[in-house]
DNA sequence: CGCGAGCTTGACGTTGTTCAACTAGAGTGG
DNA sequence: CCACTCTAGTTGAACAACGTCAAGCTCGCG
């Protein structure tokens, strides 16, 4: 379960990258004081839809998906973080509320912030209001493409799509070990978990991918990029 | 076509309202400097997705659609809005280039500010930013509402959705008459313009709605809940 | 060695798209 | 005033895409 602690020194977590960059060390401070560390196993919750927001969550090590929880328990795999990613939810500011889950992919260990917290530190340095903005902004994007992808192109672009997002955004490599299950990218593509299993496996017979279990190697990014841009 | 105009006062606009409420005196008058009037007829486009973002939108009269321009010509319509509504887009403070197309459906008359003294004005209020991340954080939850409604429900429920959108959000009544065509609908529910038309037919034939031409008329409205509802 | 969870495969039925034909109404020009 | 045309809407039939169901498989683990 998840334990709390204190083990790392605050200049050496995420409050130094990202939005955080350009606090003062007394908002830095503030922001120390009011945050604690916290181990999850994998296939643990860390924020559920529908709770309370009081926490937003930076990743120090380890995966992570959300998701939305849709109709008869399906859900919709928004995206899978992993270290340094912020993780808040567009709950905040409007009703404090989760409107995704969180689930670890991998042993993760995350430091918790308080959102009280972050709004004092927002109205004292208008750059975090900016930096947030700013992200949101780029989530809505990626929303946007999503959107596309998910409504308007047939199976095998969706997967080709979820392929290209894995090796380039999450693993940064063309052959890599995902914690992903089947059902994962059945959710993170918005198909049944068989269909997705039938796609990979055309995939695999035109010699475009190679899979063994989890571990994924592209072998022809080209075909992927075709695939996915036609639909 | 569009002509520049400064009809309005600043004080009886949009200027007064939504993100702006809580600026002060002399930061409306530096938006109102760089602001002017654009009247456009119904079918004009106001953005075009893809050319640069340098100003914001608001809508003083009239009815326009946010569409995002996908694969094939296809049109996915995000949202309708209409007087008060202030149309920015994720492309803010990312790339400053818009991310989606807004069209007019009726003729329409705007007031657009430019987004420098839009940034200038947030880096003096932190209001504003604050409100600004609000709104898209309000924007963000419904897009995940929208995403499980275009990817985890079937026709009906989506045509159910589209109904009770129209006419809770938009029109504010159970009768109305829309500037949406067909091909409107369908691009706002993600399906071809024959289906949506043979689900309005079915709702139609069951007494749940009365249509004429572009006239709606919700009969039973907890029978459109119960079918978006199941999906 | 057996159990169970996740994975895989095939057969089948449903959902939704596409294509083509047809209709109605709103200009337009003789 | 009447063809003519153009666009939006409508309908039906054929077809493709996708989900569901059921059965069998694999592999790690006790």
């Amino acid at each position: 379960m998840a334990k709390y602690s204190r083990k790392m020194a605050c200049t050496t977590c995420c409050l130094t990258q990202s939005i955080f960059r350009g606090l003062s060390p007394e908002q830095l401070e503030i922001l120390n004081e009011n945050r604690h560390e916290v181990e999850f196993n994998a296939g643990e919750i860390m924020f559920k839809q529908g709770t309370a927001l009081t926490h937003i969550a930076c990743i120090l090590q380890g995966m992570v998906k959300i998701y939305i929880e849709g109709l008869n328990k399906k859900n919709l795999l928004i995206k899978v973080a992993r270290e340094n990613a912020i993780i808040g939810g567009p709950g905040m500011y409007v009703d404090f509320i989760h409107h995704f889950s969180v689930a670890a992919l991998t042993d993760v260990q995350t430091c918790f912030i308080d959102v009280n917290s972050l709004e004092k530190i927002m109205k004292m340095n208008q750059n975090l209001a900016l930096n947030i903005l700013k992200k949101n902004n780029i989530q809505g994007i990626q929303n946007f493409k999503k959107f596309i992808n998910l409504t308007q192109k047939h199976m095998s672009g969706r997967i080709a799509d979820a392929l290209l997002y894995l090796a380039d955004e999450i693993h940064n490599a063309t052959s890599f070990e995902t914690p992903l299950s089947r059902q994962d990218i059945a959710d993170l593509t918005s198909m049944s978990k068989e269909s997705a299993i039938r796609i990979l496996k055309e995939f695999k017979d035109a010699r475009i991918i190679e899979l063994s279990n989890n571990h994924f190697t592209i072998h022809d990014r080209e075909a992927l990029v075709k695939i996915s841009d036609k639909g």
